[in-house]
DNA sequence: ATATCATGTGACTGACCAGTCATATGACTG
DNA sequence: CAGTCATATGACTGGTCAGTCACATGATAT
């Protein structure tokens, strides 16, 4: 949580400061992010930070908060457009597309929520996440069990290494964005074919062996699609 | 490479400045791992560790050569042990099997590639990239295209994607391994019952909706793959 | 015993870092 | 005007690091 005093600083300069500091964390993981760096940056004294932030975790935090909202809204509002019929590929398309298109829409933030997966400090992390509310904990994994209820997902196949796969795929692929690695372009032709054989590969067997899904391979139609939760913070 | 004079050591001060390396880098990356610490414990002088590398770049990619060479025996040795008639499934399942078994009998060696994979210094990577051979470029991609040839896998799924969901399950789970997330136990159900899904998942469509191979699901049985039922056409 | 060579050493350099603190500045208050 | 408060400052502390270098030490050869 920042100071008062940062919230009493003229737009700006508040601005300037929080760039910065983005600009700082999506570059470096937390221990080798440098405060001396923002605040020469920024040109303020080195004394100032101290004004605003408690101290280098602080600081991270307020941006780290910045970071996930942005992402939470961008899913929400995917999902939300979402009417009840939409299947369980249809909600993942959505949100992990709308997750992904944030590696291009907002690259830094998006960097920040990449490079706290990356981060060796265990001790970090968990403190981190103590303080960071939106767990993003399995929503995929429900919506799968509903699935299977539905007669959607075939119960034979374990859910939970199909919410693995699903979140190892949408991990990498945030992470392929982020590095540079893969463009939007090549990502969400990538996201459509997995969830296609994803689809393949958890339908019931009674419903296998027509060839209607085959055509949806190309994934064109719409990208209702989603996510899940891990590729966040 | 390292100076001649780190292979004239006795061999017990050499284990000793290796196994410490091996240590330092399994629980840091390249950056945060400090020579420092690695002569303090060693009980050596500052000085001598450059006697026997030319820097800390040089220290590491010996380390990194070490467990490069370890993995790819064990891959090695893994997939000679397979007849020709093993499926792609029973290549992919006893790769990376052997591969995952490392984080449990190399831990510190399976930790240090994990954090080759972390690592956010880009020039770094790839000047590690430059000089260290094993390219592991895609295996995978070439079983798969010679299983489409077979009709094994439907020519219709894109095999780029397929590769692509492998080898994102197969880091996730390295990673979790290596950060005692998952435990082997846990890892290579996840395994096969990822390896489950793909291959319904992949199977051409004429030959999909009967109910056999719902069986193996469970990945109990063998792990000789799944061609349990057709796989051919 | 003298010279040569391989090896070992640790104090030192210069460069970072997070965080602190005594001291300023300036605005508003009585 | 004097007092109080919020804010700004940058030199400073104590810590880390990689890499260097002038100087041992000791073995072998002459």
């Amino acid at each position: 949580m920042p100071r008062r005093t940062f919230f009493n600083l003229p737009e700006d300069k508040r601005r300037l400061i929080t760039d910065l500091a983005i600009e700082e964390f999506a570059a470096h993981t937390y221990h080798k992010a440098s405060l001396s760096r923002i605040v020469a940056r920024a040109g303020i004294a080195k004394g100032s930070i101290y004004q605003y932030f408690a101290g280098k975790f602080d600081l991270y935090l307020y941006i780290l908060e910045l970071a996930a909202r942005i992402k939470l809204e961008a899913i929400d509002k995917a999902i939300s457009g979402l009417g009840p019929e939409a299947t369980l590929y249809d909600r993942l398309m959505a949100a992990t597309e709308a997750s992904l298109k944030l590696a291009e829409t907002h690259p830094r933030l998006y960097a920040i929520g990449m490079n706290l997966l990356r981060e060796t400090d265990k001790e970090l992390v968990s403190r981190v996440m103590e303080r960071l509310e939106p767990k993003g904990d399995n929503v995929f994994l429900d919506w799968l069990q509903s699935a299977v209820e539905k007669g959607d997902v075939d119960p034979q196949v374990s859910p939970l290494a199909a919410s693995y796969m699903f979140s190892a795929v949408t991990m990498r692929l945030g992470q392929d964005l982020a590095d540079g690695r893969l463009s939007l372009d090549e990502a969400l032709p990538l996201l459509r074919q997995t969830l296609d054989i994803l689809h393949r590969g958890l339908r019931p067997r009674d419903e296998a062996g027509f060839g209607g899904a085959g055509t949806d391979l190309t994934g064109e139609t719409d990208e209702t699609g989603e996510s899940d939760e891990t590729d966040r913070e």
